[in-house]
DNA sequence: CTGAAAGCGCTTACAG
DNA sequence: CTGAAAGCGCTTACAG
C-alpha cells in the first residue's frame, strides 16, 4: 500500500495545529470552539485528499475499536447465514465492523475465538456459546466485556442473553402431532448437553406425558453433530427402517430436517402417507418442499435486531440496569402440509408422481 | 474492561527489557539470540499473566492488521453464506480474522464499504463487485491494496479475479432442455449490467440459435433485484400465466430458481407435466424438491479457497507474477428431475399427491 | 546476549 | 479560539 495521508500532513498543508483538525473530524467543533471558517477549510482539504483517520492508531489511543465479534455455530446454516446478515447491517449503520467466526459446536474452537477476538480488541461479541463454555463466558464477565449470548445461554450464569422457549416449540409441535392423530412419534436430536437441545427434548416428551403417552426411548435418535451430511442421513434412515411403528418424526433442529427429508427419500417413505413430519426451525425447503413442512420457527429477525441493538447500548455504556437480563422470544410455529390429520389406517398408498 | 496486561508489565516483572520480551513474543529468539533460560522465564509468564499483545498498537506499529475484508453481495444466500464460511476458516487457520459485509448490489453500499474497510486498516479484501464498481477497483490497485474478486470480474480492468464460466454453464443447461424437447424456454433474470449474468444470457441466446430456434424477447423476463421476495414472485407468476406457450424455464440465478418454485406452486403449474425447470446454482431446496432440479452448480469451495489462498499469497509478497490473473473454473451441471425428456402433447396428467 | 529510545497516528488534558 | 506535548502499546534499528 502507498502510504496514507495522515492528520499531520492535513495540519502542516492548513498551517493549524493537529489538535485542531482532530477537533473537526470527531465533530467537535462548536464544543471546542473552532471558528467555522477553520472547520469547513479542513472538512475541504479532508475531502480532497481523501484522508481517513487511522484506525489503528485511534483505537490503541481511546481503546475502543469500533468493532464487534460474532461468534456463531455455523456460518453456512440457514438461521445463522440470516442472523449474521441483520447483525451486519445494523452494526454497520451505527458505524461499526464485524468480525464473524464459526466454532461448529468445538468447544476448543470456541475458545481460541473469544481469545482471538478479545486480541483483535473487539469493543463487544456476540457469542453462540458451546455447552462448556462456562468458564470463558465468566471471564468475559469479569473484564466487563459487552457481550451477549444468543440461541443458547449457560445455565446458572447471569448474563444478557437473547433465546427463544424452546420448551414451547417442541411441546407444541408435539401436541400438533398428537391432537392429529400420530402416537407413535421419533425425536432426532444431536448428542449434546446444550441447554436447548435438553429443553426441546423436554417439550416433547410432557406433551407425550400430558396425553397420557408412553415415552419410549428406543423412538429417539441422537446423531453426533460432526457427522454430518452422508453418515446422519444414513443413521436417520436405518432408524426409521428398524422402527416401522413409527407414524411420526420430530426433527430437533433445522439441518436435521433437510438430511431426514432427504432419508425418508432414500427409504422411500411418503410424507405424510407413510409418516408425518415437523421440525424446528425454518428454511426455503421446508416452506416449497411437497407437502410443505410444519415448523415451529425461530423469531430469526428479532433475535438479530435485539441482540445488536442490546450489544451497541452495553457497549455505550447507556445501560448498566439492562445487565444481566436473560430475553426469552416466542417461536413460531406454523402448521402445514407434511403433519395432516391421520388418516384410518391401511387406506390404500396414492399415486406418486414421477 | 478491566485494564490489560502490557508487555512492560512482563518486562519489569521479569527485571528485563521490552525489547526482550517482543523478540521472544515474535518467535526471534533464536534470531536474536535471546538465551533458552530468558525465552522460558517469558513464555511462562506471559502464560501465567494470560498476556496477549495489544493488536491495535502492533497494526500501528507494523502497518499489518492481520485483517481481511470480505464483501459480498447477501450473507443470507446459499452460496455467499458457503463462500464466507470457507473464507473464514481458511483465513483463522493463517491467524487472519475476516471482516464481512453484504452490498446487496448497491454501488453506493458497496464503495462505503471499501472505504470502511480500508480505514480498518484491513490487509486484504475479497469483493464480489456491482457493477458500477470501476474507479474504486482501479483505485484499489493503485494502491497497492491485495485484492481479489469474487463471482464477477470488471470487463476492462486487469485483476486477480476468481470466476466461473457462466456462458458455458447456461449453453450447457439451454442444450439440454432443447436435446429433451423444450423449444418455448423462458429465461428469468435480473436487471444489470453485471458482466455474469449478461454472459448466462448470451449462452443461453445462443444455445438457442446454435439450435435454429428462434429468440424471442418476451420469453424473457427481467425482475429488479431490489424485489425481493413477494414482488417477484407474482412477476413472475404473471409470466407464466401470460405465456402458456412456454414449455421450461431457466432461472438466471439462486434465489430466482427458488421465487420460481413458489410462483409456479401459486400458479398451479407441475413440474416438469406443465413445465420444466432448470436453475443456475445449487442449494438444499433444488436438491430435496420433488421433482429435484436440474442446475449448473458453482464449485463453491473452488472458489473460496482459491480467492482465500491467492489472495494470502498476495498479502505475504509471495506472487507478484500472480498479480493480474483471472481463473475461470467450469460450472458443474447436474442432470435432475425438473428436466425429463419431454413427452408426445397431451398425454393425461398425471394424479397430483397431497 | 540485552537494553534505551524512536516512532507508528491518533486523542486529550493542559496551557494560554 | 488554538497549539505543544504526553502517551496509548507495540517493533525495530542502533548501540554496546
Amino acid at each position: 500500500m502507498t502510504k496514507k495521508i495522515s492528520i499531520k500532513d492535513i495540519a502542516k498543508e492548513l498551517n493549524i495545529s493537529i489538535t485542531t483538525v482532530s477537533f473537526v473530524i470527531n465533530g467537535k467543533s462548536k464544543e471546542m470552539g473552532i471558528s467555522p471558517a477553520t472547520a469547513s477549510k479542513v472538512h475541504a482539504l479532508i475531502k480532497k485528499r481523501g484522508f481517513n483517520p487511522n484506525s489503528a492508531a485511534r483505537s490503541l489511543r481511546t481503546g475502543k475499536s469500533k468493532t464487534i465479534g460474532l461468534i456463531i455455530e455455523d456460518m453456512s446454516n440457514y438461521f445463522f447465514a440470516h442472523i449474521a446478515k441483520i447483525i451486519e447491517l445494523e452494526a454497520y449503520k451505527n458505524g461499526y465492523n464485524v468480525f464473524f467466526s464459526s466454532h461448529e459446536n468445538s468447544d476448543h474452537t470456541a475458545r481460541d475465538l473469544i481469545v482471538k477476538m478479545k486480541n483483535s480488541s473487539v469493543d463487544g461479541l456476540i457469542i453462540t456459546p458451546t455447552r462448556g463454555l462456562k468458564t470463558e463466558v465468566l471471564e468475559l464477565k469479569k473484564d466487563k466485556m459487552p457481550f451477549v449470548l444468543i440461541d443458547r445461554m449457560i445455565p446458572d450464569i447471569e448474563t444478557n442473553y437473547i433465546i427463544i422457549d424452546n420448551y414451547i416449540g417442541a411441546y407444541d409441535l408435539t401436541s400438533h402431532l398428537v391432537k392429529n392423530g400420530y402416537s407413535n412419534i421419533g425425536f432426532i436430536s444431536i448428542v449434546t448437553d446444550l441447554s436447548m437441545m435438553d429443553e426441546r427434548e423436554r417439550g416433547y416428551k410432557e406433551a407425550l406425558e400430558n396425553n397420557n403417552i408412553k415415552i419410549e426411548e428406543k423412538n429417539i435418535l441422537k446423531v453426533l453433530f460432526e457427522d454430518q451430511g452422508e453418515k446422519t442421513i444414513q443413521s436417520i434412515k436405518t432408524f426409521v427402517e428398524s422402527n416401522h411403528h413409527l407414524d411420526a418424526l420430530f426433527f430437533a433442529t433445522n439441518y436435521l430436517g433437510v438430511y431426514g427429508i432427504e432419508a425418508l427419500q432414500q427409504a422411500g417413505k411418503l410424507i405424510p402417507h407413510d409418516i408425518a413430519v415437523v421440525s424446528f426451525d425454518d428454511n426455503d425447503l421446508f416452506r416449497l418442499f411437497t407437502p410443505s413442512i410444519t415448523i415451529a420457527a425461530q423469531p430469526i429477525k428479532e433475535i438479530a435486531e435485539q441482540a445488536i441493538n442490546l450489544l451497541l447500548r452495553l457497549i455505550n455504556d447507556d445501560v448498566k440496569s439492562v445487565d444481566e437480563t436473560g430475553t426469552v422470544l416466542k417461536p413460531i410455529m406454523v402448521v402445514r402440509n407434511s403433519s395432516p390429520k391421520k388418516v384410518s389406517e391401511k387406506k390404500p398408498k396414492p399415486i406418486q408422481v414421477a
